[in-house]
DNA sequence: GTTTGTGAAGGATTTCACAGCA
DNA sequence: TGCTGTGAAATCCTTCACAAAC
């Protein structure tokens, strides 16, 4: 987990090495800036500027999926851009869920940022009597109990978990036992997922933690 | 990003392997859970088994910075904590800045984690007149233009980016010049720093389009 | 002239496997 | 016996360099 803080239990992969397809939404980012910018065209070395990335990395990157470019001429933005969201299944809306209500949980569902996206946050969950039936960002908080029925009518993919660090496994277990294959793990802590479930986590203190060595 | 979105721009690199110095506090996490469980003694395999790595991953990691392990025993689960503290610089307290005091800017200055692990939030600066000078989570905001002057007069060694994205460039900018050189940015975008100017990105979304590849 | 796509080369990281020590 | 530390091997990933396409 860079910060890294990764784990990917998934069985039969392709066979696309998963640092490339970390990279591919940096890339659909840029296109999508580029395009707005007004720019139809762009250039591996172009898009590798402003990534820090080599062109060649680029371009070998896609080639894993397809040709995509035109020779002597670059690659088309938006037609690029497409295929790649096409590739990482972001060509639809994701739905997901949130376990735990306390102030982390809170400032999940309320972060604006992720709609835009497609991916929409559609159930919040907490155990605490005190909290559950409340209502936040429109969201009423259900109990932790109706976990798998709701992840099954509400058709939700991806768990968020932002709960204490003491309850985070025995909640990805249960995200798991609902069927749920994605999870985003705010908890500090490396969980235990049986193989084809993914799960990242966002983990501020443990990228702070690795950048010190560079300036102690 | 690594959860990946990393950019380290450090020159010259004794020769530890980047992503060695990632997992460290992984390591450094679980011997600390080890030892408040009330061991005192962990295998490579018993600390491997926590983080889904290989032993060997582990006996190696180590041995870039010392031999720290007894053959047919393992490692003091107490001494290896502190001799990897001291590595990667967490044997001390480190100030750092918070700059952009929106909704994620107050999340973060609230949030209760750095704190315990020596990570001191001691400036929050915004631009906006309105929110200068108010007083959020016992900081005063301050105004940008203070922010080479304050970094100096309190020994900030790390900047945190919460302004919204078509400020962040110059934010990450303003604190390069002002000295800094760890940067955790939460703004999506991948920024352009300096060579010795390590950035860490903490972005959700990144993470979230990264996994819907596996579950499209 | 420019830039892609891609085998081949190079470099980096992980795993193996075992000698050596407690 | 049990487990570390580590060269060597294996694997994985990046970069090179150039033929082909526009």
């Amino acid at each position: 987990m860079a910060t890294s803080n990764i784990s990917d239990n998934s069985s039969s992969e392709s066979d696309v090495p998963e640092v490339v397809i970390q990279r591919l939404p940096l890339y659909v980012r840029v296109l999508s800036h580029f395009s707005s910018a007004g720019n139809d065209v762009i250039s591996s070395e172009q898009l590798g500027n402003r990534l820090q990335v080599t062109p060649a990395q680029i371009r070998k990157d896609l080639s894993y999926f397809g040709r995509f470019g035109k020779q002597g001429r670059g690659y088309d933005v938006a037609m690029l851009e497409g295929q790649l969201r096409s590739i990482l299944g972001l060509d639809r809306t994701w739905n997901a869920a949130v376990v735990g209500m306390g102030r982390l949980g809170r400032a999940v569902v309320s972060y604006p940022g992720f709609a835009p996206e497609g991916f929409k946050i559609v159930a919040a969950f907490d155990t605490s009597a005190a909290i559950v039936d409340q209502t936040i960002s429109k969201l009423t908080v259900r109990s932790i109990s109706r976990l798998t029925e709701t992840v099954k009518s509400l058709d939700i993919k991806i768990g968020i978990v932002t709960v204490p660090i003491d309850h985070a496994q025995e909640v990805i277990d249960a995200l798991v036992n609902a069927g749920i294959k994605s999870i985003l793990n705010y908890a500090p802590l490396s969980p235990q997922v049986p193989e084809g479930v993914t799960v990242r986590g966002i983990d501020p203190v443990l990228s702070l933690q690795s950048m010190t060595y560079y300036i102690r």
